[in-house]
DNA sequence: CGTTTATGGATACTGATACTATCCATCAAG
DNA sequence: CTTGATGGATAGTATCAGTATCCATAAACG
């Protein structure tokens, strides 16, 4: 398969495929001459991967790299691959909110886990992001979900044990680690998804027209 | 409060808040002569609030407009207003996956509706990235969340549910109008990070040291 | 065999986004 | 009365994700 056949089979168009190649995010074709590559059905697939990672998980270019190297060396534990997932999830800039706010919902979270007996890093960046929200939600007035944090907590352990089911099926460490790292990823935009329809659905029946 | 004390009081550089008030996302201060304003607590709520979107729940800024736009006329429908704040949560790039496996998604997500009596219009921007991503993740070879998307959707809808009865107790129309986009958008990131930290829990139990 | 057309590789350019920086004529505070 | 903000306008910057252009070579067609 040459570069142009590559792109008719994935929709991308050949200087993004280029681009791609430069920035190492997909490997580059056999060579059989200095400007003749052949590209394979791995190629394909990664190429949607690729996509599928940028356009509906919003992830960054080179994080999608740092990725896909994860994956291709499995140099690196599992848990240590999950946790690059997981930073490709987690917004990186921090929010500066009241000091009370912060200490409150860390307060919060901290209590959260421990009843939960939950195993979280003290620097877990989701743990960042969890407490900013809670602060940014209360200060914003908007206690609704603060005061319902561990109902939350159960339809979401809910989800997750879900997800763990799905994929402990895998047989070899590799399948298992990009079937973690895709669904991790995936799986958000898919519960995003999910939950916009259902939300859209209740407030149709609730208040359409008012 | 004077632009020096709203920037302080908020960790807002003043340079981006003359930004925003630039780009129309805070309303100016009021005058007291060509260049003296001065600002109030409803400016430093509205800050916070922009940040909140902007960093945390990473909504375009132009996009942060809009929805501030349409809670401060409220002259919207309240199910249009949620819209918007829908669309500032759903990707807007489509993706081109195999005719048949976005066949067989949306046969899928149809049944999904169907079985649920959920009220969903047929172009909402959800029901296009829920097909993508389960086409996008039955093609990589990840079905596992595909199989089981009735079982994500029993805990999607308890959180819905969860997000619809913490709104509905907010006394005055303009209040509700708010609750629910702030709840809708900042509550994704809620949910997302409370994933995260329920998944690196389970995997630090599984998989520390695979 | 000759002429399009496509390719690999290198380099340069573009458009969007979210700020930053500079300027200047006030205005305020010490 | 000098020093330091401030409002408003305009210009500049950094990053990101591609696009575009060139060129020497190779393949496909007639």
């Amino acid at each position: 398969m040459r570069i142009g056949e590559l792109s008719k089979a994935t929709g991308v168009p050949v200087p993004t495929i280029k681009y791609y190649l430069r920035e190492g995010l997909l490997p580059a074709g056999e060579l059989s001459s200095p400007n003749q590559a052949s590209y394979g059905d791995a190629h394909v697939r990664r190429l949607r991967l690729i996509r599928a990672l940028i356009e509906l998980a919003n992830v960054p270019v080179a994080t999608v790299k740092e990725i896909l190297e994860s994956l291709d060396t499995n140099s690196e534990p599992l848990h240590d691959q999950i946790g690059r997932a997981h930073r490709a999830l987690t917004p990186t800039r921090r929010l500066n909110s009241t000091e009370d706010a912060r200490a409150a919902a860390t307060t919060q979270v901290q209590e959260l886990i421990a009843a939960r007996g939950w195993t979280v890093e003290p620097d877990a960046p989701a743990l960042v992001t969890l407490i900013d929200t809670l602060a940014a939600l209360r200060t914003l007035g908007q206690d609704g979900p603060v005061s319902r944090l561990d109902d939350y907590a159960d339809a979401i352990e809910q989800v997750a044990r879900l997800e763990i089911e799905g994929v402990t099926e895998n047989p070899t460490r590799e399948q298992l680690a990009e079937s973690v790292v895709i669904g991790t990823i995936l799986g958000e935009t898919l519960i995003s998804a999910l939950r916009l329809l259902a939300q859209e659905s209740i407030s149709a029946d609730l208040w359409k027209g008012r």
